[in-house]
DNA sequence: GACAGTAATTTCGATTTCAAAATAATACCC
DNA sequence: GGGTATTATTTTGAAATCGAAATTACTGTC
């Protein structure tokens, strides 16, 4: 399907951006390869890699000892010199920021605690100053920042609509504001998406098509890549799988009632995020203390935090672990379901449970496989790329949507 | 993003095709308009056009009386006499076929009623008996065939890969055997992602870009229109919801225990298709009937069929009513899914059940209304397109997917 | 070490597509 | 009825991209 592009010159960045996008996705490739990966005459190939090396974006590189006949290629890898790329990634209680230089390794990177009680204002000075940290320091240009928003965000305004956690976020001109202070491209993508992007290109999605990233926080949201895109949905609200309705397993059912029989639950209503994310958690370990369970969480001094249940579970406590195998049941029945739906590749969980490992994972899959034949031809894994994700998500974002100029 | 074409001839006949897709899409279209659209320059789309125009697929029209000033253009329409395009549609009980101008005009349908028994030899025979009554009598030459495929497709090889209600229906050879048996080319299609495709071309989806058909019939299963592509998944199974785990309704139950409470209910493994579907009404309602239900269904003799049940729903009686509105509640949940996930502008709901009109609408709409807040962004509608739904949209993936020789 | 074989890249017109300017066909105003 | 504004289409020369034919830089063989 041709989709063309509006001016000439535009297309001809485009086109660049494309070349780039290739080299990085699989460092070394010839212009030969090139031109049979994106459908181009060598000969046009050429032209734009020539300009790319001229311009300072790519590299040309001896390749090692070869064996085939014939001359060989020149290898082609981004000029880690070309400029630096941006990433920061927030939500409610942190923030984290990231620089990556062209060839799209990571510099540096930084985290930020974030108040529940700093107003959208403050958060915006505390992203400002994370950015301003990441861009002292060296000779190479800046060449765009990325931002993973929570909550819906449009692309094309570039505005962060809403976000129900943080006072006052309502219809922010992110993009605008920051292309202004820092004079570069500024590029916006949900949160959730922007970890899906980051699986994409550096996680367990690479070189995957269709896959599905399913991210557990506060809340509990997937970013859904299709033929290697991002899904966005009509109104930029695809993937809000936390509003879906699901049975609720006993550990973590609220009423006493509920918990009685041993059996999974149909409770009216029930929503994923306040079954089985890492606020229900936390509240379905309080429930448990009140009820005087036992286990080593009763030493807890202090609010009960999702990292106190978390370790505990690690540790072999047995109430803790009960609900991280809740959750990871729930979850099965989401992978179970988002399966048939889209048919994925593979399913990745993220977030701080997907750190747990197996503990998580095994009552994920085992459910998974319980309930669909289906379940045999999908992979489910956790992310293996740490709390960075969303920041390296979004750096990665800026850097692949961001053309050179003509 | 620009996506190239292997050979330029090749990429002329796909910018001739997508030119005629816009015209049929919007009858009436000018030159100009059609630069727009598709982002060419006025001249390109000119000489494009004027090629159309010789080889005689596009006809020139005059426009009736203009208020606006300037030079009126020249609307373009798509010549019926272009060529006809035959769709098929089956599955284990019934096969459609039509056949539709170079306009997309139904010239000709007809219905043949499949035996449970038929082989798949039987089945081959029957659809090319069809399609050979299709080609009769007219001297506009056939230029394609779209088929309409129940269960798994491979669109690559054009294999039917397997269907489970049809014996011996394993790989068969479909694309390439009704290739040489005519002479013309041959597209295949998932049978409920036909039907989404009639809906987006003639349907309620016209003009959007985001949407989901759900098709009931003997299984459940769901059409998603995403970027106005159809989704197909890793493996061409995106949309079987059919397997999705959901709720029961006591209405549905199957147990007498089940029953007792009226609220939902989760049932560990109840699969969508069993609970939800055509057959699973069928087997409800005899369930009432041996328990001695109220209802003029007792009066039927013989097997009682979904026809039975439907129409006794529509004339009133309360048994089969209340097994109308448990299913529709049940899609309620099926709609308020779909919505959360992929955020669609409009989930359409094809099939007998969508014939009933409100009775079955408004327990949809309300229970997807009661489960989210979303809910009222989103249109939830019956299809209007009645039975030949899936034969159109086979015929249309023909007309569609044809590119005029060079 | 010359020579064939092979694959990558470059060269060289030819074709496609573009942007901008010129032309055509209408409505509206006086 | 003639001039002006407005929009659609066509013309025109230039830029992008192509395909095929050199050319280049290797490996392997005698």
């Amino acid at each position: 399907m041709p989709r063309r592009i509006k001016s000439k010159h535009q297309h001809v960045a485009t086109l660049e951006a494309e070349l780039l996008r290739r080299v990085r996705a699989h460092g070394g490739l010839s212009r030969v390869q090139l031109a049979r990966d994106l459908k181009l005459a060598p000969s046009t190939a050429g032209i734009y890699v020539d300009r790319l090396v001229r311009a300072g974006f790519l590299l040309e590189t001896e390749n090692a000892g070869r064996e085939t006949a014939g001359r060989p290629p020149t290898s082609l890898v981004p000029n880690p010199d070309g400029g630096r790329f941006i990433g920061v990634d927030f939500e409610a209680r942190n923030l984290m920021a990231t620089v990556v230089d062209f060839s799209q390794q990571p510099l540096r990177q930084i985290h930020k605690t974030l108040r529940p009680t700093d107003s959208a204002g403050q958060i915006l000075a505390k992203i400002e100053l994370a950015i301003n940290e990441m861009m002292a320091r060296d000779s190479r240009p800046v060449l765009g920042i990325g931002v993973g928003v929570p909550g819906a965000i449009d692309p094309v305004t570039n505005v962060a609509v809403h976000y129900d956690f943080i006072k006052g976020w309502s219809d922010v001109p992110l993009g605008e504001r920051l292309g202004e202070r820092f004079g570069v491209p500024v590029f916006l993508e949900n949160n959730i998406r922007s970890m899906a992007l980051a699986e994409l290109w550096f996680g367990a999605g690479r070189g995957l098509r269709n896959f599905v990233c399913i991210g557990i926080r506060s809340g509990i949201a997937a970013g859904v890549v299709v033929n290697g895109q991002l899904l966005h949905g009509a109104h930029h609200r695809a993937g809000e799988i936390g509003h879906w309705v699901c049975p609720v397993p006993a550990e973590l059912a609220e009423t006493a009632s509920a918990r009685r029989n041993g059996e999974w639950r149909w409770q009216a209503g029930a929503k994923l995020e306040q079954v089985a994310s890492l606020s229900a958690i936390v509240a379905a370990a309080q429930r448990g203390l009140e009820r005087r369970q036992k286990t080593v969480l009763a030493d807890v001094k202090g609010e009960l935090t999702i990292d106190d249940v978390l370790t505990t579970a690690h540790d072999g406590d047995e109430f803790a672990l009960s609900l991280v195998r809740a959750v990871g049941r729930v979850h099965g029945w989401v992978a179970h379901q988002v399966n048939e739906l889209f048919n994925p590749e593979k399913i990745i969980f993220a977030g701080p449970l997907a750190d747990l490992g197996n503990l998580f994972l095994a009552p994920v899959r085992e459910t998974a496989r319980e309930l669909g034949d289906a379940g045999r031809n999908l992979t489910i894994v956790n992310s293996t790329l740490g709390q960075y994700n969303g920041a390296v998500g979004a750096a990665a974002l800026a850097l692949h949507q961001w053309k050179p100029k003509r």
